[in-house]
DNA sequence: GCCACTTATCTCGACATCAAGATAGATGCG
DNA sequence: CGCATCTATCTTGATGTCGAGATAAGTGGC
């Protein structure tokens, strides 16, 4: 995916548009290198991550968190357990369910990991001061909702 | 790609990574529906917007433009070319170079869809006043240039 | 002019993602 | 209860992207 260059005001929606996908990639690029020493993709470290903070999780709603379509966390938890970081269990209450939970190799490796990913994204944002990150924040969150909610409600 | 959900304070970094990750992927779809219409991608619609805004350009200088590797952008122009929306011919200076320019019916294709694009995203960035716009493009260029100089150094 | 180096493009194989559809199980209306 | 509908997951096939390597052509030192 890429996106159109040109706009004439410095304010026009694709300028903004343009900055915005430019300075995602770059720090998505930060946050993938600071990730594939472990031999994992960003996918791949958020859905451990998931498990780490919040616990074994039934795979749609691991999905919903790291935004992935099912057919997405299905091949990402496939990865996982494929490398013995997680397994799937059988949910008692409901048997269409499969709750995903850490292996003790899985936990391991993520807790080392995720220290040091936050260390790295705090050097690649360490331009922006705080009060700066709290505005940008607001700012993203602004479009960020207008524009989520945009999708929602033209089906 | 998907990123980190957790972090405790609010202005940490793997937290304006979230925010930003969405807000890019929200709008990122706005934009896609907005040139689906036409049956291209945004990667395809942005080398045509490319043409149209700066004329004929050899291969590898769209592909920087656009932030696609050689290997995206041949396959980009393969599909344009397959739908006769662009052309390669050889650039007399440099027998190495090809040089893609638009077709009368790519030109006519994307005169009138780039207005709408335009358009369009207007509506889905609506929710930030001018200002804002600016603010928020000064926050993304002061991260993302720093994030961008960080992967340059680290070979 | 020759050779090493760089640059421009393309090819190949791998990969992550998605949309759409297939199952199987849950839920709730009548 | 029974059937229609919804939900959770997985499968399939297609797409777009990338890294690495191949090829061909330009460039510069000597």
């Amino acid at each position: 995916m890429a996106i159109p260059v040109s706009s004439r005001r410095s304010e026009a929606a694709t300028h903004v548009w343009l900055v915005l996908w430019k300075a995602a990639r770059a720090i998505g690029q930060n946050a993938m290198r600071s990730v594939s020493a472990l031999g994992l993709g960003l996918s791949d470290f958020a859905v451990l991550e998931v498990l780490l903070h919040k616990g074994p999780q039934a795979v749609n709603v691991i999905g919903k968190k790291v935004l992935l379509t099912s057919a997405s966390i299905t091949a990402a938890v496939d990865r996982l357990e494929s490398r013995k970081l997680v397994q799937r269990r059988a949910d008692s209450k409901d048997r269409r369910s499969r709750i995903v939970q850490l292996t003790k190799t899985g936990r391991h490796l993520i807790e080392r990991a995720f220290q040091k990913h936050a260390m790295d994204m705090e050097e690649t944002m360490a331009v922006l001061r705080p009060v700066e990150r709290v505005e940008l924040i607001r700012l993203l969150k602004k479009v960020g909702m207008w524009a989520a909610a945009r999708l929602d409600d033209k089906q």
